[in-house]
DNA sequence: ATGCGTTAGTTGTAATCGCAACAAATAATC
DNA sequence: GATTATTTGTTGCGATTACAACTAACGCAT
């Protein structure tokens, strides 16, 4: 039934580029909402809701569940402990870690855009399990992914 | 059973961590192969896919159907012109769009590189109806992100 | 404990992105 | 059919990204 040209994509029927339109969907409309909200860029963003979300996480770890550069991570960090929504502390058993921590400032400004977020995108999107589906589905594919990138070189 | 604190983002359980997660692992992906076999950048390959997948389209209809900024489709299109991948022809009606079609170099390069990603990327990682699934799930999301955000200006 | 490889995080720098401001062609309104 | 508003595409320029090279701290050998 289907030709399956190999050297062909169709664009309608190929995961990847839903996904990355859907991202880059995502990515804007956090982007707009995260700076009116709180005066942050995205990577300032994702590093406030990953130590909140966890916190004690480390530049590393950060860099670990979400795939930024490290170089981008290290900056953001900076730039929110500048501001006083982040503090870091060196690890006891291993100096070099940076412990990361929300101040009640930052855990403010994050619960804040949190809730706008929550808001925003979060409802009315998918019904029943169809949201704990497709993040089955999306863990599946990007588990996949990443040992590809790591075979690759 | 949950407590749903609308202030806080699981991001475990929130799919637009994941959904960007994925897309970035793609992205990285893509760029790696697009750069090794054809030297392109991600924005090039994008259009390139784009007017491979449909001859004949602007600039606009690629802005359209990727959320890309019209000034990146407009710098990857020359690019593209002058590195002979890709030719502009004004339309007969309206001057002002330009309809782009491969070359038939363009047209190789992209084969070469859309054989590698379905190689790649294409295979193995869902089963059954999954990924006619996974699609129509993103395609709904999509078009909602896409009204929320024609709504916010 | 000295040396060697590895890991955490930082900084330099070039490429890329994206907003705003623009010119040209078309559409709409009168 | 002249004027105004929209749309298509380009360019200027500051902000962001990402690759490389680096320092500092750790682990592990011998």
């Amino acid at each position: 039934m289907e030709p399956k040209d190999p050297s062909h994509i169709e664009l309608d029927n190929f995961w990847p580029y839903h996904a990355v339109v859907l991202a880059d969907l995502v990515s804007r409309h956090t982007h707009s909402v995260v700076k009116a909200e709180a005066g942050l860029n995205i990577s300032q963003w994702r590093v406030l809701a990953a130590v909140a979300d966890q916190p004690g996480r480390t530049a590393a770890d950060v860099t670990n569940i979400t795939p930024m550069d490290k170089t981008i991570v290290s900056r953001a960090v900076s730039s929110l402990i500048d501001s006083g929504l982040i503090k870091k502390t060196p690890t006891e058993t291993d100096k070099r870690r940076l412990s990361l921590e929300t101040t009640p400032i930052g855990q403010k400004a994050y619960e804040t855009v949190a809730a706008r977020l929550n808001d925003t995108m979060d409802t009315n999107f998918l019904e029943g399990d169809e949201g704990i589906e497709l993040i089955r589905m999306i863990k599946k594919i990007s588990s996949k992914m990443r040992s590809i990138s790591s075979h690759s070189e």
